[in-house]
DNA sequence: ACTATTTTTTAGACTAACTTAAAAATATAT
DNA sequence: ATATATTTTTAAGTTAGTCTAAAAAATAGT
């Protein structure tokens, strides 16, 4: 059975929506998502149901099934491999990958994911700090925590975002900081909610409370 | 103005047919190539005339404009570039990487190209020895002849093949026929138009007609 | 030059994916 | 509990790309 590219792009926001919210995907949720009207969400929701890729009663929201969970995640792994080597191999920065990687997820062929996984050394995570799941669609969970939730003197090393946006890569990348950068959490303003971080052991930034809310840490 | 895959594939198909007819492309040629009816392809004619992509003339056949050049050119460039990358990075066989390059040669993205380019040290010829155009749309051009068109005791070395099937290629490899492989041809049978060639400079090895007239040969 | 064959185009219809506008079902609020 | 607001679905229509069958144009044979 044929899956469309659209399809998949369809199986994917809801793999995202329900992950976020952990409920099933409402049709408003997924027609935001696609930038598509609720109308064509219904219509699409009727195709991959009639192929069994998602759960579906009406006015009740949607849920991936088994296969349709399996197609989403392997798209996942796709994307963040390219990712990896689009970073890696041809030295494209964090804030470029995204768009491009949206297209060759949609790449079918299971040899050369396969390949690509083993000339990239099997990477667990991608150059934002997602994790890339298995073969199996099983991901490696690391502990992280928001560097809001941090108390002063704690310390880590940043692993990850929650915002993936340009701007907010590209403001990272000013501040020096980058995944696997060390920082310690100096001191907290109650004022306006931000924080005085001491960066690679050596700089004292101040850092937005929407900074802080965005970029995970790893404690150690 | 947005050109879709299936607009991509007529584009190169037109290209295909004009360069290896030397004439405008017919909507049967076309047809055929693409495995379409012929009346698909006069609507689908329709739509690239008014992009102005291709000169059309109703019942004359079909050349392409610059632009249509341009973009069937920069395709074929992008799928010979990730056909090199199949193989020498990611240790494909060349009887594996055209449909995987198929896919591959739609991903949008100038940067890319440019990048994987340098990533593969601007090679100038695929897997199978087809020339890379640059990114004017220029082909090197390389002296090649068939080995059907050689003289006893004349040498060389493969650089090509004009039968891409995946039967010829790996017929290729069992006989140690790759590019580079240096060639002598010892002698011409008559009878069945069969050639005796040493390979290597120690393998004597007797080819059939069909496989001579596919096999391109630099002379030295 | 006229008939026969081949090639190309037109006509009409289908599917996937989309839209807007209206109707129906569900949820919320007093 | 009933009116209001929100969400979802249905209805009807569009576009790209496809098809088959029939008509029209071009080519070829005697």
């Amino acid at each position: 059975m044929e899956i469309s590219y659209t399809e998949e792009n369809y199986l994917k926001a809801i793999f995202k929506i329900s992950e976020q919210d952990g409920k099933p995907a409402s049709t408003n949720a997924i027609s935001s998502e696609m930038n598509t009207s609720a109308a064509s969400v219904t219509d699409m929701i009727k195709r991959l149901s009639d192929k069994t890729l998602i759960h579906y009663e009406r006015y009740r929201g949607v849920t991936l099934t088994k296969r349709g969970e399996q197609i989403a995640t392997h798209l996942i792994r796709k994307h963040r491999l390219w990712e990896v080597f689009l970073v890696d191999k041809l030295h494209f920065s964090w804030d470029e990958v995204h768009e491009i990687a949206e297209q060759l997820e949609h790449i079918k062929s299971q040899r050369l994911v396969e390949r690509l996984d083993e000339y990239l050394a099997f990477p667990k995570f991608d150059p934002h700090g997602d994790p890339i799941p298995d073969a199996d669609g099983n991901f490696a969970i690391r502990k992280q925590a928001l560097l809001m939730d941090f108390q002063p003197g704690e310390q880590g090393i940043v692993v990850g975002v929650q915002d993936h946006s340009t701007t907010f890569l590209q403001y990272l990348d000013r501040m020096e900081l980058v995944l696997g950068t060390p920082v310690e959490l100096l001191e907290y303003f109650e004022y306006d909610e931000s924080m005085r971080i001491l960066i690679n052991q050596k700089r004292e930034q101040v850092l937005s409370k929407k900074v802080c809310q965005n970029l995970f840490i790893q404690k150690r």
